[in-house]
DNA sequence: CGCGAGTAGATGAGCTGTCAACGATTTCGT
DNA sequence: ACGAAATCGTTGACAGCTCATCTACTCGCG
């Protein structure tokens, strides 16, 4: 069948490279912020983040890979290092044997109140503050419906 | 002086997320789909592109490391890499001593000749045909704006 | 009960990215 | 012309990600 390729016309291209390149921008940058400010890695950042703040500190291994939308091996070998760095702490689940409960230790709590700040002032600064209020709720929107969209195609 | 952080309040926090999904996702499934269709990771197609495209298939190493953006030791390791996988080749450039050409081989040619229009429909699936034209068109300005705004802030 | 299927999570190999150091040229100031 | 500094690109060590495989446990069913 093998139908010609739909390439992109110069407006959907225009659009597709702004997105690309900034989204690529941004997200390099704030992670390297994050690195150099706190030491940790944006992983670490997500995970303590995802730990701390949705789940009291103390959550199910999977539950926790599910939030964060990473692999489970991903996850277990995050947990490993950010173990070894006392970030977390693994522990086991009394009600399933296979089980497993990741817990942020005080040494993660603090690592996590000390970046926050400084991460969402950097959100701020290279984002929000980019757009005005109405701009940035529609880019909100606008991302919300492509990513409602994608939940209905095929992988 | 330590002020307290300004956090974000519900309408950024709610466009901040839907935008960090958004694009976490999407990137995530495009990268998939190069690779299982192409066998290509989205490093080897970027490079590719790149130097096709932009270059006529012969770039200068440095150049090609500005262009998409990457440190050059990244793209030194790329570029070794997709040279034994016979995608690329180097050769010594007349002008200066220092200096590499990176060129893309009959066989990379060949690659993303076939990638490409498979990795232009995904982006179209998923991305384009979620939006109106003049969301898209939106969308396009809006994350010109943010670029533009980056490039005038310190890293 | 006992066996097979499914689930929770760990692990190892191999590839990719980052960082710091390095060798080889070229350029520039004097 | 000569030494210092800048530029071009490579390399090695190490952390991170992915994929396949593995163990241990739970659950459902005969």
């Amino acid at each position: 069948m093998d139908a010609p390729p739909r390439w992109l016309d110069r407006e959907e291209k225009a659009a597709w490279d702004s997105f690309i390149r900034m989204q690529e921008t941004l997200i390099g940058r704030l992670s390297r912020r994050v690195q150099t400010d706190s030491g940790m890695s944006a992983s670490d950042y997500i995970v303590l983040v995802s730990l701390t703040e949705r789940g009291g500190g103390r959550m199910r291994f999977l539950d926790l890979a599910k939030l964060v939308e990473w692999e489970k091996s991903r996850m277990s070998h995050q947990v490993t290092r950010m173990a070894k760095r006392g970030l977390v702490a693994r522990e086991d689940c009394p009600d399933d044997g296979r089980g497993a409960f990741i817990v942020a230790t005080p040494a993660g709590y603090k690592a996590i109140e000390e970046a926050a700040p400084q991460h969402v002032e950097h959100v701020r600064r290279l984002f929000i503050d980019a757009l005005t209020p109405n701009q940035l709720s529609t880019l909100g929107r606008l991302s919300k419906r492509v990513l409602d969209h994608m939940e209905k195609q095929p992988d």
